[in-house]
RNA sequence: GGGCUUAUAGCUCAGCUGGUUAGAGCGUUGCAUUGACAUUGCAAAGGUCAGAGGUUCGAGUCCUCUUAGGCCCACCA
């Protein structure tokens, strides 16, 4: 063996022979346990980041394990088209380089020019997956946009369209002025703000607002039906007052949503603008008007401030306020909360739009079921189903923690929007003529129909990816195989985005459940427990540790300290101290080989060679101590796979082939040959011993650091044909 | 406002269902060693397990409160 392990070399050489040897594929154990993880896809908006790597890592790890364990075993790679996040990127790319947005190019050529941008990171990341060692079956590669994928969600669609748990309605949505589309209420990211706030004399009140410009329209003043101060006023009363643009009728509404604490008690209402507004405004039946378009600018509502956009009125019309001594006071330093575009940071403007929604709250009778508790025929809503699987513990979450988060989330769930007017994406599979509304997978035959312009939110496709990417709704061998998959490995930052969200198309679309078990890791951070961010420069590439220490110390540095579900922080010191751990284990592997085996015996176990000597009576006693841990070892790390504590895993072996076989055993055998010319097997297999030991040894370091086990495996005479395929040590009498 | 979560050696963190002298990596100190490995070995120093109270034969581990952080959700006109 060489004098030091060369990863650069050995990490190509074998990531290409496993893979065109097909040992990715679950085909190369036919006869096992189905074991099945879909690749949580990553999005296409660039390159993979620690976190990334972090989930590769853990996902490669379970994988590896039931595969050595014999399962029939698919790990499903691919990507994600991002819709929005993508599209964004390449909007801003084309603001930034030629001052141009998508309607300078057109629908056709800017969409060309995402593809084309999602093709080259696509294959960056896919790049950055091999590097990883992720043994993922890349001949069932798929994306979230291509066309089987596309098919799919027209289906799931249609399905759920004319079951009526997809509907179109004007409701009050996120709305971004400048990307020009909705967002959802999860990817809103609301921002800390101080601002002026405003008291203004509406007739008899003082009404406060952060926001005047909006103020043109209101005519119903809110407060509470309790608060003693305003009791000769009844719900319903019109009274007459000077407002911005001259005299209007105001009515009084009274409402238990006020906050009698919060400033004077009473509050006017904007319902085109503000959902909380919206809501009183829907429940009595009130009007609605638009004061801003869609482009941030005044309406003529706003009489002479019509056209002017937000940012420049707002300082005009607190000055005609304060001409007109309807200014009170204002208080500088009011901290309130801003909404904005978390894919964008546009500030969110409320708009009432008409969009497509998917009702959670819907009763419909249940379809095809395998879930337990649920029948065919029962009514149920989605929202009840996504509660249902986990409190039945058909689904369990771990950390389990998570699953109250998860409970919170759903008992706020409100309809989800799925329409985007982006462009990149699905297009929704709806046709307009007229006032006639045609839903079907393919476009109508007839002449004039026009095809709904709107695209779906990009957590649609995701929701169906673990079927979808199966096939379905073909029934395909590997759906009947492999769904429910077995665990779902991802961050907990896409807990509420994603998991849950499969969760509700998966029990609605196929009556079953998406995975059987969810494992959720955490952030990777920087070693200062900083958020890696762009800002903060502080990103760091896996590749660049990779290039540096090898890709195995990488892989096991990422899950050696860190408990599931806890933050990483990620150091350098720690990958480096995970290099010299293959080195040292690279130099065990040199001494163990350095000596011939020249006994009669060649053993292929330490159980064969034990039944060789006369039992393990015979050993002698540093031998049988070593073997005793050994098998510890190996059934600790087992069941610490099994149980998602790869820390543990890697701890305990980390103690195993450092202290104890090194420092100890093999320091031993040095010392029982001192003076040997060269050492010889005798009667005594002691050598042997340690070889067996050492590809055991291997075997369970394997799932964690492929790379180097692989190679020292190799290596060893007498070796199978990979140890990819090996089977797990876990027999031991 | 609601929920989750963290506080253990100088630093970063393990410690699963409560059980003998609380562990690891890095760092620090001393010694050794050059035929597997200096990316080494042997040894050492270093912790009132945030604080208070409780349950228990026994608590870092369970319960209550306090203090100080972090995260998520809701969103205040």
């Amino acid at each position: 063996m060489d004098k030091a392990y060369n990863f650069e070399e050995v990490e190509n050489k074998l990531y290409r022979f496993w893979e065109s040897e097909g040992f990715f594929k679950p085909e190369i154990n036919p006869n096992g346990k189905p074991f099945s993880i879909v690749l949580p896809p990553p999005n296409v908006t660039g390159t993979l980041h620690m976190g990334h790597a972090l989930m590769l890592v853990i996902e490669d790890v379970l994988v590896r394990y039931h595969r050595m364990k014999g399962y029939k075993t698919l790990w499903l790679p691919g990507t994600d088209h991002a819709a929005i996040a993508t599209h964004a990127k390449v909007e801003a790319e084309l603001w930034n380089t030629h001052k141009q947005n998508r309607f300078d190019l057109g629908r056709e050529v800017f969409v060309r020019m995402v593809e084309e941008f999602a093709q080259n990171s696509h294959d960056t990341i896919a790049n950055q997956i091999r590097h990883m060692g992720a043994s993922v079956d890349w001949t069932r590669e798929a994306y979230t946009l291509d066309e089987e994928r596309n098919h799919a969600v027209r289906v799931a669609f249609k399905k759920m369209f004319d079951e009526g748990l997809i509907y179109r309605g004007a409701k009050i949505v996120n709305w971004d002025p400048r990307m020009q589309t909705t967002v959802s209420d999860d990817e809103v990211e609301w921002k800390e703000k101080e601002s002026e706030f405003y008291y203004l004399q509406y007739g008899p009140f003082v009404i406060g607002t952060a926001r005047p410009e909006t103020k043109f329209g209101d005519k119903y003043v809110v407060m509470h039906p309790k608060d003693k101060r305003y009791t000769k006023y009844i719900h319903g009363d019109k009274i007459e007052l000077e407002w911005i643009n001259g005299k209007i009728t105001a009515t009084i509404i009274k409402d238990d949503s006020i906050d009698m604490e919060f400033g004077t008690g009473v509050m006017t209402i904007t319902p085109w603008h503000d959902r909380l507004d919206f809501d009183i405004a829907e429940k009595h039946g009130l009007d609605k008007e638009q004061i801003i378009d869609f482009n941030g600018k005044l309406l003529p509502i706003a009489g002479e401030f019509k056209g002017l956009h937000i940012k420049k009125a707002r300082p005009l019309i607190v000055e005609k306020l304060k001409a007109k001594n309807l200014l009170v006071k204002v208080d500088q330093k009011y901290i309130h909360n801003i909404a904005t575009n978390s894919r964008g940071g546009e500030i969110i403007e409320p708009q009432v739009k008409e969009q497509w929604f998917i009702s959670v709250t819907k009763e419909f009778p249940m379809g095809h079921s395998e879930l337990k508790g649920i029948k065919k025929g029962e009514m149920v809503t989605l929202k009840q189903l996504m509660m249902h699987v986990v409190q039945s513990e058909q689904i369990t979450f771990t950390p389990n923690n998570f699953i109250k988060t998860y409970y919170r989330w759903i008992e706020n769930l409100r309809d989800w929007c799925i329409s985007r007017q982006i462009w990149y994406g699905h297009r929704i599979p709806v046709w307009y003529k007229g006032t006639q509304v045609y839903c079907d997978i393919v476009p109508p035959k007839e002449e004039g129909w026009k095809q709904d312009p709107d695209t779906l939110d990009t957590w649609f496709s995701s929701g169906i990816w673990t079927f979808s990417s199966m096939g379905w709704p073909n029934e395909t061998k590997d759906l009947k195989e492999f769904h429910p998959t077995s665990v779902l490995e991802t961050g907990y930052d896409i807990l509420f985005f994603w998991v849950a969200r499969m969760i509700l198309m998966t029990t609605y679309l196929r009556g079953e459940i998406p995975f059987k078990k969810v494992l959720l890791n955490g952030l990777v951070r920087d070693a200062q427990k900083q958020k890696m961010s762009k800002s903060k420069g502080n990103i760091i590439n896996p590749l660049d540790y990779a290039k540096v220490y090898g890709t195995d110390a990488l892989r096991i540095a990422l899950i050696f300290s860190t408990a599931a579900g806890n933050d990483i922080a990620l150091s350098e010191d720690r990958v480096r101290g995970m290099k010299y751990f293959s080195n040292k284990l690279w130099n065990i592997a040199r001494f163990v080989s350095m000596h011939e085996v020249v006994d009669e015996i060649d053993a292929k176990s330490l159980d064969e060679l034990i039944d060789h000597i006369g039992g393990e009576q015979k050993l002698q006693a540093a031998d049988r101590q070593i073997i005793d841990i050994l098998k510890k070892t190996a059934s600790s790390v087992s069941e610490n796979i099994e149980s998602f504590r790869l820390h543990e895993a890697t701890q305990t072996l980390y103690q195993f082939v450092w202290h104890d076989f090194a420092d100890k055993y093999i320091e031993q055998i040095k010392k029982s040959f001192e003076g040997a010319e060269k050492p010889t097997e005798n009667t005594y297999p002691q050598y042997q011993i340690a070889k067996l030991i050492l590809i055991d040894t291997l075997k369970l370091l394997h799932p964690f650091m492929p790379y180097i086990t692989e190679e020292i495996y190799l290596k060893i005479p007498g070796h199978g044909q990979s140890i990819m395929i090996s089977a797990w040590p876990n027999a031991y009498k």
